[in-house]
DNA sequence: AAAAAAAGTGTATTTTAAACACTTATATAT
DNA sequence: ATATATAAGTGTTTAAAATACACTTTTTTT
């Protein structure tokens, strides 16, 4: 900062906006509302919100989406800050992305009081105003890094889950398909789960083993992160 | 963004810093100015200014660079925004963070003209005023991830550099030690470097050839990624 | 009793990373 | 002129990690 002094003509609104994923039978989805003001109203939106004068960002992202779903104590990361001169044709205004995971199978019902707002699979969404598109494209690319040097599955999955599950959610993720037992093999490795006594009986006759993670190893992996190569 | 109509009374003005890094004689280098005005004036700080209302972040970036260095086509990419409440004391302002990487030797001339601006190894540079230190860690983080993962030099580096240069390049940037044979190897796998009939005699009674990127291979390699492991 | 459907499990091969030390060229000092 | 000092240059062996790959188990349904 320096040879520009503090200039009241340049303020600006600050936008933030959710990219909000889910995970549900092996698809990866996308939380959208209906704009119900203008401009741009009725069309499906990113969930989001301005920044107030007192708060900061992350405190606005987590505002935003407890106001607008109910959800607390969601996993939120800022993504990328988008501004465009011509983003909003309302109003000049600057957009903070962030994103968010959430296991849908254990909040669905808080959020689907909510009206205007529904999942929609990320493959089959709709066209987004502005530059939302973008901003999904971002935190998507975002995400896909995330899983490939931490561990991923804490926030996007019930608490019990399969390996069937898990690898699903990974390959939802890195789009592409994974070997079986080359995946189980190397996400033991990790050593970051822990095998019940119980079973998941509704996918298969059989059934299939449920895990569920080792909340402290969990963490410690996420601090030191690993290279999983697809 | 819903249910929250636009509201004058948030408005806010944006800040650009700018964490600009170069290497010189083996050392990650970064560029400093002295703050010319109130609050903090004489401070050691990034380079910075305010946004515009008519332009976007990026372009903000690249003039405040030039205006503060004279340089331009500099590579610059954002790295993230910053938004404490109490950050700046003197009034409520959210900084966006860009990092720029400069070939020292090649543009230090048009650099030093400039009066207040100063060159700073990274290891032993000043307290930075604000939340500037925690910008330049991040933007480091950045820079740290970028070499893993893509080549990087060619705006580090001048045209023409020895491998013992681009070693002590990503030794500096990955702060550890790295084996000469390994490196080498590595690297060319990479097949993103011509070498020259040239040689550095600078370092050495022996000299050392100099070698340049293939500009194509290397833009290719940037846009594909790589895994380099240390 | 047979068929169907998903779960579960291990090994061999290939690729990549890591560890490691001597020779070469040349300027400078004796 | 000879010895010395300094950095450059160069390959191979070993260890670790990734990849490719197919059959058996369990249980319900017919």
């Amino acid at each position: 900062m320096i040879l520009s002094t503090y200039n009241k003509e340049d303020k600006i609104l600050l936008a933030v906006d959710c990219i909000i994923f889910g995970f549900l039978k092996d698809e990866l989805k996308i939380l959208l509302v209906q704009r119900d003001f203008e401009p741009e109203k009725g069309k499906w939106s990113l969930i989001g919100g301005f920044l107030k004068k007192e708060e900061n960002l992350d405190k606005a992202a987590i505002r935003i989406l407890h106001h607008l779903t109910g959800l607390k104590n969601i996993y939120m990361e800022q993504v990328y800050t988008f501004s465009n001169v011509d983003r909003d044709p309302a109003e000049r205004t600057i957009s903070v992305a962030y994103y968010a995971l959430i296991d849908i199978a254990t909040h669905d019902e808080k959020i689907l009081k909510q009206n205007p707002i529904q999942w929609f699979n990320l493959k089959n969404a709709p066209k987004l105003i502005f530059d939302h598109n973008r901003m999904v494209e971002k935190a998507m690319a975002r995400l896909r890094r995330r899983a490939l040097s931490k561990p991923i599955g804490f926030e996007l999955l019930p608490d019990k889950f399969t390996m069937r599950q898990l690898q699903k959610l990974y390959e939802a993720i890195l789009d592409s398909k994974l070997d079986k037992r080359n995946f189980i093999n190397k996400f033991n490795s990790f050593d970051i789960l822990i095998k019940l006594d119980e079973k998941d009986m509704s996918s298969s006759k059989k059934g299939a083993y449920l895990f569920k993670f080792d909340q402290e190893k969990y963490n410690r992996k996420v601090e030191d992160g690993f290279n999983f190569k697809i």
